[in-house]
Parts: structure tokens; C-alpha cells; sequence
DNA sequence: ACATGATACTCCCTTTGGAAGTAAGATGTT
DNA sequence: AACATCTTACTTCCAAAGGGAGTATCATGT
């Protein structure tokens, strides 16, 4: 009666474990809070997720009482702290990404030009909210008061690709909607620049070239 | 025996119909070429999404005979060209990320110094392929030689989300390894850098903030 | 006392992933 | 010409996952 074997999800859910025991409700809160963000899960799967670490042995599950109601906390075990450092030697697979404003501006030219601009809006809305989530977070790690202090050597990596994809977003949606702004009501009448394909282009091309060179952290600062 | 309603699944399918008929083998290859960096779904249900299309009316299926071998090539109704405008009318939902390797970061402390440099390594060299993938698409299109060129208005904003994302995790992958170079073997070790956290919460503050600023042209401009 | 929100889950049905498979045509190699 | 390999053109199957709806109990607010 063993289940599959564990997935990306379950060692999502293991690696929570290793930080400390959490009850099923706190796992679902804190994926919410944290690490839905790059691997976002189903609460109805996050509930699910323990019970299988039980079944592999990777994790414990024992029960609470609180007057009527019940409370299930799991545990990392030994073998579970072996599996995750086991997975961790594997660099694991790039990233995936579904992005449904974007696949409406591929197929504009189906709409109106006023179509195009709410959805780049709504682009530009969707990064500001995220961003506005994250800064109480960020700003109370910088005031010495964040959640497991002694993860900032990670979460500093983490937390900046998060933020630089949020602007990322941010900032093509506002640049997109300066080049749709001067388009036709019509977007089937829109022209394009040749000058942005070039960019775009180059842009590549130093990616794949730039073999050689550790400018990422000066590059990074620098912005 | 009316299958459940469209998916956003159903409309991308029904996009690349919009643009001319397709057969099914040919709607997995570009997907699989284009719209599947933004939308990635499993080629089993790519055949089966368009006869759902057919189902619902807003496509229609014809059989063509090679030999002994059937095709099918499906061409999009004026229904289903309504249908694609309607949908265009509400904006979409924001991005939704699974980046598997920065999970692996996220939990680095479970593993080795090494583990984390190699799946640091592996993102940059995912972030290259992909711009490898990606150049000699883009310098055909410069060349007057691409695909569907009267579609360049809209190619030219989506291709310069996906790159720009690839350069994303490229930098940031290598700014990272220069941090975890710096790292004791033991992770748990690491130390963090409060410049670090520092700015990136002054990068999600400028973005909540810069509401009435449109500098998105003069940012990727003078990139 | 009652309403509302939070805690703490479960169930169900649809969508989806991806591996494995089948069949026939086209091209390459000897 | 014979055979191997790749491409075209799909289908099937089972596990993973999404998300809505639901139940029950505690805690807080009015």
C-alpha cells in the first residue's frame, strides 16, 4: 500500500519539515506565505502531501487535542533528512513558467488595442501587488525580526530572484504598453520596430556568448 | 456530450487557429516551438484540445489522406473568432512560476556548498540553451524571413518578455554563485549580507511606489 | 446569543503531465 | 533491394495536480 514515488512537491513539503514540525493547516499557510511563490501547490494537495512522507518514512505524524477538534503534526525523520540532502545533489530541472496576460498579447491582433492595454494594466497591477506583499516581509528580516533568521543566507538568494521577477513583469508591462499606446485602434494595423527585434537579438546573443564572464553581481549592484 | 467549458488551454489552441488551419501534429510542434515557453502543456493534450474546440463549435475538423495515413487539419469557426475576441476582453490571470532549482536553493542548507553551486550552474546553463533556442528565431525574423511576419506588432513584446526572463535567471544564477562561492562548505554556516536584503526591499519599494512613473521605455532602452 | 472569521481538515470531479504504445511514411545506409 | 532510423500522426493510461464545495469546531466580535 506504498504510494508513488516522491515528487518535487513532496520534498517541497520535506524541506519545510527540516526546518522545524508543522501542523497540515500551518504547511498549507506557510507554502501561501512563502514558498508558493516558486512551486505554488493546491491546499487540498498540501493536506495530501504529509500523509505520503509518513508512507515513504520521512516523516512522523502525531495528533493534538484541542477540546473537539484534532491537529496533526509531522516530523522529519532521520531517512527524510537523508532523502532531501539526496535530492539536493541534483540540480533539479529550470524553470516553468505560465503566463496567461502574455499568451493574450500574443493573439492581440483577436482584440482591440483597449483589450491589450487593460491586460498590460492588469500585468503592471498583478507585479505591484506581489511586490507590496513581500516588503512587510523583507522589512522585518531587515529589522531582525523575520521568521528562521538563520535561513538569510538563502532566503537573500531566493528572496531576490522573487523581487527581480515581480520587476521584471512590472517593467515590461509598462514598456509594452508605451509601444501599444502608439498602435492603431486596430492591432491588426499595428506596425512593429525594427530596432526592438535588434535589441531583443543582441540581448540573446550576449547571453549565449557570455560564457566567460562573472559580471552578475556587478551588474546586479549597478542597477 | 458536451465537454466542460473552454480552458485557457482551449483559447491558445484556438489562437494559433486564428493565424491559419493547423493539423494536430503540427499544433504540438509550435506550441512545442513558440507559445509553449509561456503556456507549456503535454503533448497528449494538445491532440486532444482541439477536439474539444470541435465540440464546443468553435472549430471544425477535416481528414486528410496521405497513403495509408489519415491527418487531421483543423480550421477555426467565425464562432470561435468571436469566441477569442470575448476572451481577449478580460484581462487574464498574472504569471505562475515552478522554478525547481531555486527551490533546491531555497533548502541549500540541507545539502552541500558544492550541491547549491551545481544547481546554480545548471539554471545559468538552462537560461543559455534557452537563448540558444531562441537566436537563430530571432535573427530570421530580422532577416524578413520569419513566420507569420504581420504578426511582428505582437512578437516583438512577447519575445522580449521570454528573453528578458532568460537573462533573468542567467544573472541572477551567476550573481548567486558568487555568493555561494564566498560560502563555508557546511551551508549551515553561510553568513548573509544585509546590503543584500537591503536592496532588494528597496527594489520592491521603488515598484510599489513608482505608480505614476512611465519609464519603462528609457529603463529597457538603457539597458 | 448570534455572526463571523479562523483553524483544520476531506471529498470530488476536472485538467493535466508524461510515459508508453501503435502505425505508416520518408530518408539514410549498406 | 533490404533494413534501420527518423518523422509524422496519433492514442491510451495512470499518476499528479487544481480548485471548488463541504464539514466541524474553536475563537473573536457585535
Amino acid at each position: 500500500m506504498s504510494r508513488g514515488s516522491p515528487t518535487t512537491t513532496s520534498y517541497a513539503v520535506l524541506g519545510l519539515l527540516s526546518i522545524k514540525p508543522w501542523s497540515s493547516y500551518e504547511l498549507t499557510q506557510q507554502m501561501d506565505r512563502s514558498l508558493g511563490r516558486i512551486w505554488p501547490r493546491a491546499v487540498s494537495k498540501l493536506y495530501e502531501e504529509p500523509k505520503k512522507l509518513v508512507d515513504h518514512g520521512l516523516a512522523r505524524a502525531s495528533t493534538e487535542q484541542n477540546g473537539q477538534r484534532t491537529r496533526t503534526v509531522y516530523t522529519i525523520t532521520a531517512k527524510g533528512r537523508r532523502a532531501l540532502a539526496t535530492w539536493l545533489q541534483h540540480p533539479g530541472e529550470g524553470p516553468v513558467i505560465e503566463f496567461e496576460q502574455l499568451l493574450k498579447v500574443f493573439f492581440s491582433e483577436n482584440g482591440t488595442k483597449a483589450d491589450t492595454l487593460a491586460t498590460l494594466l492588469a500585468a503592471q497591477g498583478w507585479a505591484r501587488a506581489r511586490c507590496a506583499e513581500s516588503l512587510p516581509v523583507g522589512e522585518r528580516y531587515a529589522e531582525g525580526e523575520g521568521l528562521f533568521p538563520e535561513r538569510l543566507p538563502e532566503l537573500q538568494l531566493t528572496s531576490r530572484f522573487i523581487t527581480d521577477f515581480y520587476l521584471l513583469v512590472l517593467n515590461w508591462a509598462r514598456w509594452a504598453a508605451t509601444i501599444v499606446e502608439t498602435w492603431p485602434d486596430d492591432p491588426r494595423q499595428a506596425t512593429y520596430e525594427s530596432e526592438v527585434i535588434a535589441e531583443t537579438i543582441a540581448r540573446a546573443r550576449r547571453a549565449v556568448k557570455d560564457d566567460k564572464t562573472e559580471a552578475g553581481e556587478t551588474r546586479h549592484v549597478k542597477d
